[in-house]
DNA sequence: AATGAATGAGCGTTCATTCAT
DNA sequence: TATGAATGAACGCTCATTCAT
């Protein structure tokens, strides 16, 4: 019934794929708005209108790099912490840098740099901001589960709310990653260690 | 003899404050880069060539602003900080999540997403980058006496170094400003609640 | 595989074309720097991004504005000046002015209006003065060819450097020209009489 | 009847020639229109307003600077020219190329780059070619009058209009200055003897 | 479906000139 | 008279996007 399109929805997908990732290198590079469509353009090899093809406008891209970016964490850790027994706080802060870093030096693009940016495209941007309440949020979810399961361990004050401790675990994320992006003498293990000093478990 | 400037010191002072009043509204609505520098003037209420006269470039006024941006809750929490006895880490946090309420709630503009925006900036202009390297490095030293202080006084293990503890403490600023973008349901209340739940004394 | 350009080189040479003569136009009308960029689009009827795309800068366009001013009289006079036997030097001139005149009265644009903009341009841009030495250097070099010749009939001193005696000849093409561009009493015939009564053969 | 200036007629015409002093300087760096009325402020020490108080325009600047510099080889070889008997030829090309070499080192400008640009200039503006008419104009004049009494001397051919002669001896002077532009390679003393190998007495 | 030349509004910045002091 | 801050049109150039091929 519908037309048949020319090229297979995989092959689509593996384009989307290809745009993508060249604004990715783009946006750590320059941000979201010094990056221009000609670059985008450039990097991905393909022409104007194949990239139009794909993404009706640069506002799109921006949204699904602005996904991306803050998709990045979560699937890493998500197995980890569903594990039984619940990991501690500090465990859960061991494993989120850890991915953080290895992210930044594993993939060519630096991740971070795109995920700030999209914090601050989140300000402006309706659709971004939807983005980062949902992938924030989904964040916020989990650690609240982990949290309740540590509250019946007796690692977190069972009186509190989880998801309010949920709001301040999730700090050390966007605490740790805007520190690297300024500074160099921060690692998963001065931070980890500084966070046990404050009395989290 | 010595040229005689026609407006005092404090005149230009005035007006420059007039400059970046405006470029911080523009910036808190659209970012660095939406932000225009016609928006700039129009929104100063003074022509091209006058704000020229104030600001050699878009780049210098994106420094400035940065600069405002990143020094607002620094200043209104340095004394608190320095009394005695030394606050414990949660009230610092306590003082610090109200001082960027309050801001956010009596100045026109939200310092907040400003401040996001300079995060941002941080990882393409190196002038930036500095800026915030020395004024969040200011936060961290602050806090690293505060949590020396602390460990006098048994609120923080004195095993650690203080510089890792400040760290781990400086996170739940950006932390806050990141949710209080993106959601309604974070408050000073629920927030230093959650670190306390954490085990933060 | 290659990318295969959608306009042939023909038709994108014919647009750089009509750039240049729009901008030849202009020129001639009010020089290089009252020439604005507006004025070059305007006049070649296509867009700023357009023009932008055959010529990366305004430089670029005003070097090869004065590349074609200054190459306009040689080639038409080349072959004649090479001719057997070597043409006298008033005959030289004789040439050289006609075909000035010719192309001032036939070309839409005076041409001679755009040289002198040209030796203008030379004194700063070091682009400029390097082409305007080539062309100046070649004209010189195929008289000083003919003038060696011309040593053999004898109608040159043959103590004399035959590249002195070039850089003599070669004045009287700038003296016309600037004398074109400022008076209506000049014409070929006057020019090479005087030349002629001051001895020249 | 008239208000009484407040500053003599001598200062101010003292302050006129620091302006235009200042403006020389300019246009032989950059030429008329790459020149800004704020270079010529800055370089004359004086006020925006002052310039403007003794110049209505950057027209009239430019009128004022092209009269001086295409005035500026006339006096210089006026008294030499109207000596008895008759200077030949190559003579008054031998001291009119001594005196452009003298002023380019001697000055703390190079006016053969401003004269050249007032020739452009004058392809524009009206004015400026109106100086350029009278000062060109006079130069042949005065070159007429001496070819005349060079017929009755024999170094000219008495059939011929001196006048038509003297465009013809014109041309030696841009000739000369055109390549002194462009080259290191003319000299007065190879430029003169290139014209006596021409023929020209 | 893919190409890349073309569009023209908009960019950051400079300009000649004015005028309140 | 002299000052220099202010004006705002115009500058050279880039942008996201379209569409004939």
């Amino acid at each position: 019934m519908a037309a048949v399109p020319r090229i297979s929805e995989e092959e689509r997908a593996t384009r989307r794929e290809q745009i993508l990732d060249a604004a990715m290198r783009c946006v750590a590079r320059e941000g979201f708005h010094k990056t221009s469509m000609a670059h985008v353009i450039r990097e991905s090899g393909l022409s104007a209108g194949a990239v139009y093809g794909y993404f009706r406008s640069k506002e799109e891209i921006i949204g699904a790099v602005a996904d991306r970016a803050m998709d990045i964490v979560g699937p890493a850790i998500g197995k980890a912490i569903s594990q039984s027994p619940a990991p501690r706080p500090t465990e859960i802060i061991h494993l989120v840098t850890h991915a953080i870093v290895r992210q930044t030096e594993e993939a060519e693009v630096d991740i971070t740099r795109v995920a700030v940016s999209a914090w601050a495209e989140a300000a402006r941007d309706e659709a971004v901001r939807a983005t980062a309440a949902e992938k924030i949020g989904g964040f916020r979810s989990l650690y609240a589960d982990v949290l309740r399961r540590g509250q019946e361990a007796g690692d977190v004050d069972p009186a509190v709310d989880a998801e309010h401790a949920a709001q301040a675990l999730f700090a050390f994320m966007p605490g740790f990653m805007l520190q690297r992006l300024i500074f160099d003498d921060i690692t998963p293990e001065t931070y980890v260690e500084g966070i046990k000093a404050l009395g989290v478990r």
